[in-house]
DNA sequence: GTCCGCATGTAAGGCGTTACATGATTAA
DNA sequence: TTAATCATGTAACGCCTTACATGCGGAC
C-alpha cells in the first residue's frame, strides 16, 4: 500500500536534501539556485507544491520555526516512514530501464546513499550500475555500426557523444567503487 | 510573432524528423522505441497530440497517404514554415543556460544540424558550445573546491561525475570540429 | 477464425512552468 | 524610506503519462 516507488525526481532530490538536515522551502530554493545540486528548478511553484505532497504522503513533517529572525517559516523533517521510503527506493537494483530512460534518477539516487544505505549497498549499486551500462552500450554499439554510414554526419557524431558518455559512466562507476574502498 | 523558440524538446525531436522525411506519427513511434534517438516516448498519448500541435503551429501537414496497403495512414511533412522554424532554432547561438538546463537539447539540436544549417554554422555552434562548457566546468570547479571537504562521499564522487561529463563533452565538440572539417 | 501488427486516437491525472501576489525584515 | 532579501504561496496553462479504445489487414 506504501508505493515505496512513486517518488518522482523532484520529491527525491527534496525528501534527500531533508533527510541530511531539516530544511525550509525556501532553503531548498537556494540550494537549486545556487549549487549544482541536480538541475531543478528553484521555483516556488515546483517547490511548495512539491513539499506539501510529500507532506500528504506522510514523509516529511512542517513545524513553524523561528530561525534566527521572527520570520515567519516552516521548517521540514523528514518522518521515520519517509527514511524509510528512501531507503527503499535507493536500495532498489538497477535495471535496464534505469540506465536507458532515467541516468539522471540513478546519479541522484547514488548522490543520497551515505548514511542512507551503507557502503555495501553502495558498492553493489555502482557494480550493477556499470554492468548495465556495459551491456546497455553494447546495444548501442551494435545499432551504430549497421546504421553509421546511412546516417548523417551530425547524427553520427551525436550518436558517438551518446555512446562515449555511456563508456565514461561506466568507467566513473567503477573508479568510485575503488575510491570507496580504499577509504575503508 | 512566430515565436520561434516556441519548440519543445519533443516537437523539436518530431520537426526534425519530418523534416527528414515525410513519416506518419506510427513511424515516429517505431523511431522512438527502436532506435537510440534521444530517449522519447513512443507513447501514442504523447505523439499524436503533439504532431496536432505541431501542425495547428502550420510547421508540417499531414496528408492521407496510402502506404503499400489500404490502411488508413496520415503522412507528415513540414512546411516552407516549419523548415523556417528549424533552421532558425538550430542557428540560435549557444547560451549559458542551455549549458546548464538544456543539454539534451542541444544534443538533438546538433543532430539535426546537417542539411539545415551550414557546415560553417554547425561548427560555430560546437565552437560556442566548447566555450560555454569550459565557462560552467570553471564554475563547477570553484564550487567543488569550495565544498568538497565538507561534501559526503558519494555527493562528492556524483559531483565528479557531472563534471567530468561536462568536460568529455568539450572534448567531443572540438573533436567534431575537427571531424567536420576534415570532411571538407 | 483467431491473433498479431499496423495505425490512430481519447480521457484522466500529475506535475512543472510562468507569472502573479503578499507580507515581513533589514540595510542603505 | 526605499530597495533588497526573506519566505510562502496561488492560478492558468501546457504537456507528458498511463490506460483504455477502436478497427483493419495479414498470417497461420
Amino acid at each position: 500500500m506504501t508505493r515505496q516507488d512513486d517518488l518522482s525526481t523532484l520529491s527525491l532530490a527534496i525528501l534527500g536534501l531533508i533527510r541530511q538536515q531539516p530544511l525550509t522551502g525556501y532553503d531548498i530554493r537556494k540550494v537549486f539556485a545556487t549549487t549544482p545540486m541536480g538541475h531543478f528548478s528553484s521555483s516556488p511553484g515546483a517547490i511548495y507544491p512539491a513539499l506539501r505532497r510529500i507532506e500528504r504522503a506522510g514523509w516529511v513533517r512542517g513545524r513553524a520555526g523561528q530561525g534566527k529572525t521572527g520570520r515567519r517559516r516552516i521548517v521540514y523533517a523528514t518522518t521515520a516512514r519517509g527514511r524509510n521510503v528512501l531507503e527503499r527506493h535507493l536500495a532498489q537494483s538497477v535495471t535496464h530501464d534505469d540506465v536507458v530512460w532515467r541516468m539522471d534518477d540513478l546519479m541522484l539516487r547514488f548522490a543520497f546513499m551515505d548514511q542512507v544505505v551503507g557502503r555495501e549497498a553502495t558498492v553493489r549499486f555502482l557494480r550493477d550500475l556499470a554492468t548495465e551500462i556495459d551491456a546497455h552500450v553494447a546495444d548501442l554499439h551494435h545499432y551504430f555500426d549497421g546504421a553509421k554510414d546511412t546516417l548523417p554526419a551530425c547524427g553520427r557524431l551525436a550518436m558517438e557523444n551518446g555512446i562515449e558518455t555511456y563508456e565514461m559512466n561506466a568507467r566513473w562507476a567503477r573508479r568510485a567503487i575503488e575510491e570507496l574502498q580504499r577509504e575503508s
